[in-house]
DNA sequence: ACATTTTTTGCTACCGGTAGCAAACGTGCA
DNA sequence: TGCACGTTTGCTACCGGTAGCAAAAAATGT
């Protein structure tokens, strides 16, 4: 049994198919007793609007395309529950696109863009800017923007937390603990945009103290490889020439960092090493790890973006302010 | 500038709109020639079909919504990864739904069928049966599926894991290792389909042993509320009279559970109390937790899940064997 | 060379709505 | 009763594709 449609509906109640459409589109020109007429023979047929004929003919689908390529960090979750229960308080729904190497920002934006959905979100993910500028489509795409990351491209704006701040708060703090041998692990990207927390934090040891970052990459952005690569610096370096305090570019690293630390190398955190993150992801508060970190504003960035969606805000970059959220590990 | 239709491009090439067409249709009636000149002329032009309008008059969208309403779990983001990921691989889009307070099932499966997808997936969301059953669409809406979750609904198949198998199981490994308290720890959900689990549980100690089992409720699936439950459970029966073993429902309880049980009692994990949660989540593996807990076999599950919404299985309740890992928690 | 078959191209009708104009209707007032 | 005016209804055209038939063009056979 198909799907019944306005013309259906106009002939059992009696009326044009226009009639019908009015009767469900608020404030059309109607009278009380055809409205009536057309809903309850909508009712009886089971009628309601088919929002692709729509979509088609008013040429916006009130789709949102989110892309994602980060699914090993848990912080990702309460992030993407915020932004889909916010746009689906405006009425959009969400396409969700998974980045990976089977099917890249390219292929998603094109996608997406044929798809006509009304906006395209990346969310946090890791991209080469030449990748969206030189995208084919010329300027008749969506817009797009940046969310949870630094953009410097073009037209597309970003909505994060302010990576200066947030690193100056964290150096401060470390160093009136009396941290003075700092490391930073990286994920995986090498991308121009993608450095800005750990120039941010070289930078700021380089100023306060004169002193050196030590350096450290992970393969990617998960607690595995957190793990990874803090037990190659830590099976490498000898104990008295170690850090004493080690920052994770997000908590994923730090989390894998820690169990590495105190597991494997008998370290305690925060005496013999401290660690901290970035996002406050949900186990960073268990007692279990401790990890101090910082946190995005979420809820201001998720708005910002659909502002900025609506055209509520103008479509330019902007940054928010986080919190420190200090615990045992540092 | 507007996008490019297949009008335009053919006023470009010289040719009928339907020749452009052909020439975007594999296996389509075309000679090289036309074909050559049309794409030459669409590569200008930037014309790239306009999936909405295709879906309008194919009658399929390609689209498949997922229902959630589960963020606090962990586990969720790898399952959505895969998820998103294998329906790709099909040439299938990912609507992601988040069910809330503000956004119910009967909203959400209304609008995804308005929509026009080609599915529904619920994606172990808690719903009470009739909500599904008397919902107002006819027999017309897309087919409905219940994946990571057990369904009694007729016409509603259901793609999971088994759950006797997985609780038997579990209990044979717990008995092994001398357990003889046990107890269990349930999310919020009072959903008649929800006590799978917990029954089978219960039932197995009745059997094994003829002993009751210990029964709790957290408010949510969270950390948070597995520790407060666990805390009230804790502070509330003396030492002596405590259950050995506690079974949570899935692992995020379990980790609220294990946090307070050693943070705030200062019980040995799992000397004093061993815990056992359910889904593998990433820090279930971490040193820090260790957590003995199940796994579900999820690439099979989506697998499943994707056959069916293509026809390429029957569209029946299946389930599948995971398996037992054992860490240091039980 | 011409009839016949096959391939290619163009066409009408359609998917299910929206936009906005024109006709039909009802009402108030001279 | 007739006219002007505002409201309600119906209409054509359109959004950008697809399906499948019919005409035109090209390939094949004798």
């Amino acid at each position: 049994m198909k799907r019944a449609t306005a013309q259906n509906v106009a002939m059992e109640a009696g009326v044009s198919k226009w009639t019908v459409i009015r009767a469900f589109t608020p404030g059309a020109s109607i009278t009380e007793a055809s409205k009536a007429k057309v809903l309850e023979a909508a009712e009886r047929l089971n009628y309601r609007p088919n929002l692709l004929a729509r979509s088609l003919a008013t040429n916006s689908t009130h789709q949102v395309a989110v892309l994602v390529d980060d699914f090993a960090n848990p912080h990702k979750l309460p992030f993407l529950e915020k932004l889909t229960a916010s746009l689906q308080a405006e009425g959009l729904v969400t396409m969700l696109i998974n980045i990976n190497q089977h099917y890249n920002h390219v292929h998603a934006i094109l996608n997406a863009d044929q798809r006509q959905v009304d906006a395209i979100v990346l969310f946090g993910t890791a991209f080469r800017d030449e990748m969206l500028t030189d995208h084919k489509l010329g300027r008749a795409g969506p817009p797009m923007f940046v969310l949870a990351r630094d953009s410097q491209i073009e037209g597309v704006p970003a909505i994060s937390c302010n990576a200066v701040v947030a690193i100056a708060e964290i150096g401060k703090h470390l160093l009136e603990r009396g941290y003075r041998r700092p490391g930073f692990m990286a994920g995986a990207r090498t991308l121009s945009t993608a450095l800005g927390r750990r120039r941010n934090f070289k930078e700021f040891w380089r100023t306060a103290l004169g002193v050196e970052l030590v350096e450290m990459s992970a393969q990617r952005y998960s607690a595995e490889a957190g793990a990874q690569a803090a037990r190659d610096y830590l099976s490498k370096v000898a104990p008295e020439d170690r850090i004493d305090v080690l920052m994770c570019e997000n908590d994923a690293l730090a989390f894998g960092a820690m169990d590495v630390a105190r597991s494997e190398f008998g370290l305690r955190v925060p005496n013999d090493l401290a660690i901290v993150g970035f996002d406050n992801a949900a186990p960073a508060a268990s007692p279990a790890y401790g990890l101090t970190t910082y946190e995005q504003p979420t809820d201001q960035m998720v708005k910002a973006a659909i502002d900025m969606i609506l055209e509520r805000a103008p479509r330019e970059t902007v940054n928010f302010k986080g919190k420190l959220v200090v615990r045992d590990s540092a």
